[in-house]
DNA sequence: GAATATCCTACCGGATAAGTTGGTTTTTGT
DNA sequence: ACAAAAACCAACTTATCCGGTAGGATATTC
């Protein structure tokens, strides 16, 4: 298990498609400026959750991406091991000492945290209902800043 | 909050210490060997546990490190905070987007999380104090392989 | 065909993880 | 008194990885 600001990038990100599901694909381009990560960075990080098959890509002006799968079957340790790719576990080492095994055992408890809890169950709170309702009533995309329509 | 080999290294250390208790101090040499971490690494991550009185040093042949406080009062969180200095959360960007302000709460879930899991109820745990119990019988210090003594 | 976007590859710089070397001090046992 | 075992300490090295840059190619819409 390894948790850095790359998981918190992604998650976030992930967050942020999930909150306009519904809007059609999102832009790296407007994660990347309200967020204040740098496009090809992100890039780096959509080929990985790409390759996962947790987002799809849509090409072209218009594009940009969207879930691969609903939300509520997309768990955040499916996003963390996406970018982080280091899934080993080290589950060797089990018959070593007892140490070890208690720290496995209490990784194995925290990633069944972290899977159990999916994107949805993050954004189905109703205070970012709230915020959500409201934004769409202001514009028809929400919550971005876009100012780049004439 | 940060998760790393790092963290796993000190946790595991501790869950050492925390299981030999009641058999005086434990040596670093001890863990390095049976760990296979090198030694001066553990003294850097001991020096800082020792900062954060998670720690207390005996010097001296027959020395080694204990516990600074029982092992129900030691959490997750603070080995790994003690160890990781990188406390300030980002805390910033509370007024950002959704999405920041979902992860602040998601994070904010996990740590309370680390934090209410004490060495404690890691290591109370049946099986384990069956091992214990185990090698306590077959020679007085236990569990690790020490064969330096004649 | 211009603009907008994903896609792809290679490289760079700095931070930090992890380890190394080489000590000093303190304590115990002989 | 001396040797061994340990914590302590500091400087340095190496390798990894995070985050970013540069420069493209491809697909799609208007």
């Amino acid at each position: 298990m390894r948790l850095s600001t790359k998981g918190r990038y992604a998650v976030t990100a992930m967050f942020d498609l999930a909150l306009h599901e519904q809007d059609g694909p999102v832009p790296l381009t407007e994660i990347s400026t309200c967020q204040t990560i740098s496009l090809s960075y992100l890039e780096q990080l959509f080929a990985k959750l790409r390759k996962k098959k947790l987002v799809v890509g849509v090409r072209g002006v218009g594009g940009g991406y969207r879930l691969g799968r609903p939300a509520h079957e997309i768990s955040i340790a499916d996003i963390l091991r996406a970018v982080d790719e280091k899934v080993d576990v080290s589950r060797a080492a089990e018959d070593g000492d007892p140490a070890q095994a208690l720290w496995i055992e209490f990784s194995e408890k925290l990633y069944a945290y972290l899977d159990h809890r999916t994107l949805a169950d993050c954004i189905d709170r109703p205070y970012v209902q709230r915020i959500i309702a409201r934004q769409d009533d202001q514009h028809g995309r929400g919550i971005v800043v876009r100012q780049n329509a004439a």
